[in-house]
DNA sequence: TATGAATGAGAATTCATTCAT
DNA sequence: CATGAATGAATTCTCATTCAT
């Protein structure tokens, strides 16, 4: 169970960032682009923190500088603007995802196989900052250009689920139900973690991940 | 099924409302007996709309003016300021749920029984402005105070869930299982709803709840 | 002959303006639209000056506002945006041209009377804020969609010289010579007053009119 | 008749330059010649015509280090701050200028001659890179010193003209006529000239020399 | 009551400029 | 010589809020 909660997949590398985000210092010898990369990153994981801690709206470019001991051009000069650093955050979040997306639609398994393996990564991906970006930043904060060039990969993992459902009830892995319902109410279970994961110290995503697929899988009733 | 998705619940007494408030500012006169908290009601009421359709931080004093064709300052004689009116929707979205919490509370009956009417109570809660201001504004726009002074009814909320599991558990209502993530997964559930009912013309409040209980009472497996 | 030359066209009604314009003060029992309407001009006015004395570039709203006595936020009470009062600006400057142009247009005159009458005015134009602004300005400070929404009144000036210089020819008013080339000769002795004006206290609108008509009438040579 | 209109006087060097210039930041090695004043040449050149297309306000330092396929402090490295390449450009216009001006006040010819040499040589001067940030930039954009630094030669072009027709008409070349006023008219058709010079392309230096001099010499009257 | 006017406080963004490497 | 990084200082613009009428 980690003590530090901000981020709980892959402790190492991120504390790693993390620890030079710091300081934010320069290290001599190491190749530029890698650098500018690797720093464009820590900007952008400590928006990510903020804009779960304090809301999107709440948090200014000022506060990200802060946070990272610079001042506000710096940040400009890595990730150019806030709708751009949101679209960024989101982004990330989403490939977290996208690699379990991919991975179950190569795989040869029931609906129910895949669903769960799919709930997992999602789990797993809502505890990481950019993923709780993905599913707590209201894409309403967005420009409609934005929204559309990112809305897809929202819309495609609601599309995902319904199919897994569908597909799960033809194979008869899953209960005949309503797929577009189903997945609505799962997604939304999901999507809700961020919002009380950091007030139950006893959760982790994997326990989290245990219970959810309890509930889904059998339901309420004996 | 309705056709115009503002609020499908009690369309007749809020469509009332809105009647009256897109000619606001012109019905004094006309309406005498609209007095103060009938006109604060509206104000709340537009707010309300507004910071569901495009976010609490993006709604500015101006535009809750401007939908119900009134300036500024008016506004602030109704409602006090912004934080005020932000605190007043969720209170009265709190209060459409309490109604529901307390008949639960007094009745007889199964965990289950209860739990199944609370989520009736707050799928029908959802569906409301207010409920929706509820469950989707971000408490972490309000200022500290503020949620805390809030914060209670949602606790409330939640408690509640959890304790009706147990309850459920207890007399065999429900399946063993831990109370605390799986209320956190139903209310997840349930607080997504406003952020897809729009786009999905095909349900109403009476069919999600319908499909919602059916998927949290069997599960998805066979 | 002005002492002051800040404007020297209807000096009467302007001054009345400024007068009023140090103080910005509100005077009761005025029509409310003619009061929002007579502020938006000494904004506009006082941004013109501004704009005349300092270029566009350098003319902060900041600067704008201070010089009436105000705060940045009441300057876009009135209008809007920067770029919309320097659009403003150049269109009060062409409607004061616009005078004469329509008149010109009517009346039945030669070509070589027509240019006069139009020269004229806009040598009287050239003397006011706006018409300062007119002929000063760069464009190229505009963005694209407004250089366009205004380059129309710009570009009917220029035509309306040449044609009047070709009309002249064909009517014997004028020796025959190149219309473009003389209308662009002409209207850049003009726009080029604003830039010396000040400097020399020897002339008014009227003497340089004269000047001007002597040495584009007759030539240099003797 | 030019193709290409970014400058019309003596291609040959310019191109010259310009190609140096598009290579600039990969010719080290290559072009060792390439000396310190050769490209704080290519600097203010390039500059110049960034000026002269955007305005200076507009023109940051990184346009012009990006037209140049270098970094910001690379053009400080050549040319110390902004205000100092605005006052080289200028320079470097009135020095294509003074190079008239001396030849003129040298030769022994009469006034009309004169002037008529002198704006033969300010309508190529006018065409040139430099020539063109001479007449366009707004010497309102300098801070009060740089002005008073230049300000002398935009005076000593404007004085000088006025005393050629002053000479003029003294020595019968000219028509009796206001020197200031004409001498005014005169520079201020001249310096109109970069204003519309790219969008009329059946002129070049030459034809609109002999414009000018056609209706300046003998007037619009028949 | 309702309004127009005005403002303080911030927020995003830009840019000239410097400095260590 | 050239660069990436970083910054201070503006600047435009927005917004919640107040007040006299």
């Amino acid at each position: 169970m980690p003590k530090k909660k901000t981020s709980v997949i892959s402790t190492e590398d991120i504390s790693k960032v993390t620890k030079g985000a710091k300081s934010f210092a320069r290290r001599i010898g190491v190749d530029k682009n890698a650098d500018f990369d690797e720093r464009k990153q820590m900007v952008l994981r400590e928006a990510a923190r903020a804009f779960v801690e304090k809301g999107v709206a709440k948090t200014s470019i000022d506060d990200i500088a802060t946070r990272l001991n610079v001042t506000k051009p710096t940040i400009y000069h890595y990730v150019g603007n806030k709708e751009n650093i949101i679209l960024e955050c989101l982004k990330q979040g989403s490939q977290g995802l996208a690699v379990f997306l991919d991975r179950i639609e190569e795989e040869d398994l029931t609906g129910m196989e895949k669903l769960r393996l799919l709930l997992r990564g999602y789990s797993e991906s809502v505890a990481d900052d950019f993923g709780q970006c993905l599913v707590s930043i209201d894409v309403k904060q967005l420009k409609p250009e934005s929204v559309k060039a990112f809305g897809h990969s929202r819309g495609r993992f609601i599309h995902l689920v319904q199919d897994l459902i569908r597909e799960g009830i033809e194979d008869g892995s899953m209960r005949n139900q309503d797929p577009v319902l189903s997945a609505y109410a799962i997604i939304g279970a999901f999507n809700f973690i961020p919002q009380w994961y950091f007030q139950e110290p006893d959760f982790n995503p994997e326990s989290i991940f245990d219970g959810f697929v309890d509930l889904l899988g059998h339901g309420l009733k004996p």
